[in-house]
DNA sequence: AGCACGCCGACT
DNA sequence: GTCGGCGTGCTC
C-alpha cells in the first residue's frame, strides 16, 4: 500500500499538491499538521496536510515530504471547512487563506545554505574573480546564505555564480528550514540535589565559610523559596541577594546550584486578583439582554441596534458570562482601531486573564502564544478580543461571536487575498460551531439592517442612552453663507469659535473632526497653475507641514516642499483644501492658551501611538483634539462636550455608492463622542450644503429615514444589499494593455450578464505605484445563482489569462467589495 | 504567486 | 563581451 497526502501550500495556486509518505508517516500524520515539502527545483515550503489517502497520482511522480513539523494538528477540521468556504465565496485559493490564517511564524522559511565542499581540493586558478571571492569567504565562515553572497559581490542576481561553483564542485548547497517561533524561556535556579538533606546543607554552609557572597546567595535562595513556595527565578535571586550573575554562575559551575528553564507566555495579564463583578444593568439594558436571548432561540444571528453610549458593552459582558458558564469560548470582534486599552482594561477587569487579545500590533511570537492558548482551549483564552484576523484562530468550542461596530468598513480585508469580510465570515464560523452571533452597532450597515428587517437576522433595539443622557444637540452651520458674510476665520465659522470658547471656559474638552490628514491635499502655483504630482501615481501630492514635505498617500513617495514652483520658479505657491494638520495650526492660532493635539495616522505610529494620545485626553492634558475617523471608534471620553465636524461635504461627495451611508455613520459616531455625562453635548457640522438629506438625517438622528432613502437608491441603481456585486480590477504598467484587456474582459462578461456589467472604468486614481487600474463591476440579482456566476467569471478569467498579451495583466476579484 | 530559464538591449 | 530586463512555463 502506498500512502499520500494532499497539501495546502502558501502560494496563490488553486491546486493542492500531492506528496508521498511512508506507512509510518501515514500512521503519525493527521489533517491539520504542518509538513515541510520540496517545491520546484530549489525551494522548501511549509504545507498543511489537507487529506491523507492512498490514490497515487497518475500524471506525475509524487515527491517525498521533507519533514513533519508538528506532533499534533495546529489547525482543526472546522477551520479547514471555514477556509474552503472563504476560498470559494471570496474567489481565492486555499493557499491565500492558509497564508492569511496562520501567524507568519508558523509558516517556516527555507533558506539556501552554502558550504565549502571539503571532499575536493580546488585550484584557485580555475575560479573566476567573483567565484574566488565566495570561495575565499568560505574559508573564514563555515556557511553563507544567498543574502550574504549578494552582499559580498554587491549585486542582486548571484545564482549564476553559485551554479558555476556547484559545477566545479567547489561548494555544496542545501536548504535549511527553521522555526521562527522560539518559546520564551525563563531561567530558574535550585539547590543541587546533592544538598537537599539538612546534613549536607550544614556541610555546604561550612564549606562556603569564607565565600561570604556565595553563602549569602544560598541563604537568599532559601528564604525566597520558603517564602513563595515556588521555583526561584535567577532575576529574583540576584535582586534579593544583591549578588552579581557571576557569583551565581560560580555556584552553578561548582555544582552547588542547578539551573533550569521554564517556558512562559509573553502575554500576561498583570491585574488585580479580585475582579470587578459585572455591573448591574439598567432596565433598558435588561430588556435588551432578554430580547437578545429570546431572539437567539429563533435566529442564530441577531442585530443589536443601540444608540451611541447606550451601554452595549455591559450587555456583551452579561452574554459572555453566560457562555463562559457553559464552558464555551467567545470571540469578540472589533475594528482594529477600536481595540484600545480602554475596552481591553474594562474586559480584563471583569474576566481577568481569561481574555486574550489578538491584533496586528502584536508581535509574531505573541500571536503564536494566543494561537496555542486558543487551540488548547486554555483558560487563558476563553474570550478572544480581536480584530478581523482573529476569525482564523483555532477555536474548538465557540459559543458566541460578538461583532461590535458591525458597520465598520475595516472588517473587509482589502489588499492581499483573501478579500474576506470578517463580519460575514464570522457568521459562517459561528454556524460551523452552532454558536450564536450578535452584531452590534449604533449605525448598522444597510446590509445587516436589511437582513434584520427581512427576518433573516433577529433584531433588538436599545434606544436609550446610559443614565438617560440626552442625545447631543446637532447644529448645521452653513459655511457658504458664513463666507459670504465674512464670518469665517480660516476654516472656522464664528459659531464654531463661539462654542469652542464657551466649552474651554467651562474647562471641558473639544474634538474637531476632519477626515483627511496632512496640511493640504493640493499645492498649486499661483503664477502658472502647476501643482506637484506623484511620479508614480495619478494624484496630487499632499503637503505635510511638520516635516515640510510633499507626500503621496497612495505610494508613500515624499519630497521636500519646494520654496518656489518647480515649473516656473515663482515663489507664489498656494495650497488648496485642508487636512488635520492645517486645522491644528489654525486652532493653535485661534486659541493660543489651549492644549491642542492631533490624532491621525501620522501621529499614532508605533505600538502605543493611540494609547498615548487617548490617555492624555482622559487625563485632560488636551483641551482640543483634532483628528481623522480614528476618533470615531468606541472611545469613551467623559469630559468632551463639543464635537466640530470641519467639513461634511468632502465625505458626502466621495465617489462611491456607499458614501452617503458612510458619511451618516461617521458623523453619528463622532457626534456620539460628545456629552457622555449629565450635560448635553453639542455637535457643530460645517457644510456648504446644510439641506443635504444625510445632514438633515444626522441632525435629527433619523436612522430609519436614512435607511429607507438609501435603500431606495440601492434599489434603483442595483446596488447591495439588493444586488450582490463582484468588482474586477485589472492592473498593468502599460496603459494600452489594461485598456484593451479590460475591454475584452467586460465584453466577455456582457455576453453572459449583459446590462449587469458596468465598465471598464478608470477609478478616481487611475494609476498607483506605476500601475494603471481599470474596474469592471458585475451586479448579481438575488435570484441569480451566486456560485454559477462565480464559476462563469472564473472561466472567463481562465480564457483571459491564456491570451498571451493579457497574461501579464493582474486580475483582482473582489466579492462584496466595500 | 514565485522562480528558473532563455532571449534581447545597454554598458563596465 | 556580461548584466539585468522581461516573457514563458512550471510547480506534486
Amino acid at each position: 500500500m502506498q500512502y499520500f497526502i494532499d497539501v495546502i501550500l502558501p502560494v496563490s495556486l488553486q491546486k493542492l499538491f500531492t506528496y508521498s509518505i511512508t506507512e509510518a508517516e501515514s500512521a503519525f500524520l493527521k489533517e491539520g499538521m504542518r509538513v515541510a515539502v520540496p517545491f520546484g527545483k530549489t525551494k522548501i515550503y511549509t504545507g498543511l496536510v489537507f487529506k491523507i489517502h492512498n490514490q497515487a497520482p497518475t500524471a506525475y511522480e509524487a515527491k517525498e515530504i521533507h519533514q513533519i513539523l508538528d506532533e499534533v494538528p495546529i489547525v482543526n477540521n472546522i477551520q479547514l471547512q471555514l477556509w474552503q468556504w472563504i476560498s470559494s465565496y471570496y474567489m481565492c485559493t486555499l493557499g491565500d487563506v492558509f497564508r492569511a490564517a496562520l501567524p507568519s511564524a508558523f509558516i517556516l522559511e527555507s533558506e539556501t545554505i552554502i558550504t565549502k565542499n571539503t571532499k575536493k581540493e580546488i585550484h584557485e586558478a580555475v575560479l573566476k574573480d567573483d567565484e574566488f571571492l565566495i570561495y575565499e569567504a568560505l574559508h573564514h565562515q563555515s556557511s553563507l546564505k544567498i543574502h550574504d553572497i549578494s552582499n559580498i559581490l554587491d549585486k542582486k542576481n548571484v545564482l549564476p555564480v553559485i551554479k558555476r561553483l556547484i559545477e566545479k564542485e567547489a561548494i555544496i548547497v542545501e536548504e535549511e528550514v527553521y522555526e521562527k517561533y522560539k518559546p520564551k524561556l525563563v531561567r530558574y535556579v535550585k539547590l543541587h540535589a546533592n544538598y537537599t538533606s539538612n546534613n549536607q546543607l550544614q556541610n555546604l554552609l561550612e564549606d562556603l565559610g569564607r565565600a561570604h557572597k556565595q553563602k549569602e546567595v544560598v541563604l537568599s535562595l532559601f528564604s525566597l523559596s520558603a517564602k513563595t513556595k515556588k521555583p526561584v527565578k535567577v532575576t529574583d535571586l540576584t535582586e534579593a541577594s544583591g549578588a552579581s550573575s557571576a557569583i551565581i554562575k560560580a555556584l552553578i559551575d561548582k555544582g552547588i546550584l542547578q539551573e533550569y528553564y521554564i517556558q512562559t507566555d509573553r502575554l500576561q495579564y498583570e491585574g488585580d486578583e479580585d475582579n470587578e463583578a459585572s455591573k448591574q444593568l439598567n432596565t433598558h439594558q435588561e430588556t435588551a439582554l432578554h430580547n437578545i436571548n429570546t431572539s437567539f432561540q429563533t435566529h442564530k444571528v441577531t442585530l443589536l441596534h443601540g444608540v451611541t453610549s447606550s451601554g452595549k458593552t455591559e450587555i456583551y459582558v452579561k452574554l459572555i458570562e453566560s457562555v463562559l458558564k457553559e464552558g464555551k469560548q467567545v470571540l469578540y470582534l472589533l475594528p482594529e482601531i477600536a481595540l484600545t486599552t480602554q475596552l481591553v482594561n474594562r474586559l480584563q477587569n471583569y474576566f481577568g486573564d481569561q481574555v486574550a487579545i489578538f491584533h496586528s500590533k502584536y508581535s509574531n511570537h505573541e500571536r503564536v502564544e494566543v494561537w496555542n492558548n486558543v487551540l488548547n482551549a486554555s483558560a487563558k483564552a476563553k474570550i478572544v478580543l480581536g480584530a478581523r484576523s482573529s476569525i482564523f484562530l483555532p477555536f474548538t468550542n465557540l459559543g458566541l461571536i460578538l461583532v461590535d461596530e458591525e458597520h465598520e468598513q475595516s472588517f473587509k480585508q482589502f489588499d492581499p487575498a483573501p478579500r474576506y469580510h470578517a463580519r460575514d465570515t464570522a457568521i459562517v464560523l459561528a454556524a460551523l460551531h452552532k454558536a450564536n452571533t450578535l452584531l452590534g452597532s449604533a449605525t448598522p450597515s444597510l446590509e445587516s439592517y436589511f437582513n434584520a428587517k427581512h427576518n433573516k437576522y433577529g433584531f433588538v433595539e436599545l434606544m436609550h442612552r446610559y443614565n438617560n443622557v440626552l442625545m447631543p444637540d446637532i447644529e448645521l452651520v452653513d459655511i457658504k453663507d458664513k463666507h459670504k458674510r465674512k464670518r469665517m476665520k480660516g476654516h472656522f465659522s464664528d459659531r464654531l469659535i463661539e462654542e469652542i470658547t464657551e466649552v474651554l471656559n467651562e474647562k471641558k474638552q473639544v474634538i474637531l473632526f476632519q477626515n483627511r490628514r496632512g496640511y493640504s491635499p493640493i499645492v498649486e502655483c499661483n503664477t502658472c497653475g502647476h501643482s506637484p504630482q506623484c511620479p508614480n501615481c495619478d494624484v496630487s501630492l499632499t503637503y505635510h507641514q511638520y516635516r515640510s514635505q510633499l507626500r503621496c498617500h497612495y505610494c508613500g513617495y515624499a519630497v521636500i516642499m519646494p520654496k518656489t514652483c518647480m515649473a516656473c520658479g515663482s515663489p507664489d505657491i498656494d495650497s488648496k483644501g485642508f487636512g488635520t494638520e492645517q486645522i491644528e495650526t489654525e486652532v493653535k492660532q485661534l486659541f493660543p492658551e489651549a492644549n491642542v493635539a492631533r490624532m491621525d495616522l501620522d501621529t499614532t505610529r508605533g505600538k502605543f501611538g493611540y494609547e498615548k494620545i487617548i490617555t492624555a485626553l482622559e487625563q485632560q492634558e488636551i483641551d482640543i483634539l483634532v483628528g481623522t475617523q480614528m476618533l470615531t471608534k468606541g472611545l469613551d471620553f467623559r469630559n468632551v462636550n463639543l464635537v466640530g465636524i470641519m467639513n461634511a461635504d468632502n465625505m458626502l461627495n466621495f465617489p462611491d455608492f456607499r458614501a452617503h451611508e458612510r458619511s451618516y455613520q461617521l458623523m453619528v459616531q463622532v457626534a456620539g463622542r460628545a456629552g457622555r455625562t449629565e450635560k448635553r453635548g453639542k455637535v457643530l457640522i460645517q457644510t456648504y450644503n446644510p439641506y443635504h438629506n444625510i445632514l438633515q438625517q444626522v441632525s435629527t438622528n433619523s436612522y430609519v429615514d436614512m435607511f429607507n432613502e438609501q435603500m431606495n437608491e440601492r434599489y434603483n441603481f442595483k446596488y447591495p444589499p439588493i444586488f450582490k456585486q463582484i468588482k474586477i480590477t485589472l492592473k498593468h504598467k502599460d496603459y494600452n494593455r489594461v485598456e484593451t484587456a479590460s475591454i475584452w474582459f467586460a465584453k466577455s462578461l456582457r455576453q453572459l450578464f449583459n446590462t449587469n456589467v458596468l465598465g471598464p472604468e478608470a477609478p478616481p486614481v487611475a494609476r498607483i505605484r506605476n500601475q494603471f487600474h481599470k474596474n469592471i463591476l458585475v451586479k448579481i440579482p438575488k435570484q441569480q445563482s451566486l456560485s454559477k456566476t462565480k464559476e462563469a467569471i472564473i472561466k472567463i478569467n481562465n480564457s483571459f489569462s491564456s491570451i498571451k498579451d493579457f497574461r501579464s495583466v493582474k486580475v483582482i476579484l473582489n466579492v462584496d467589495n466595500f
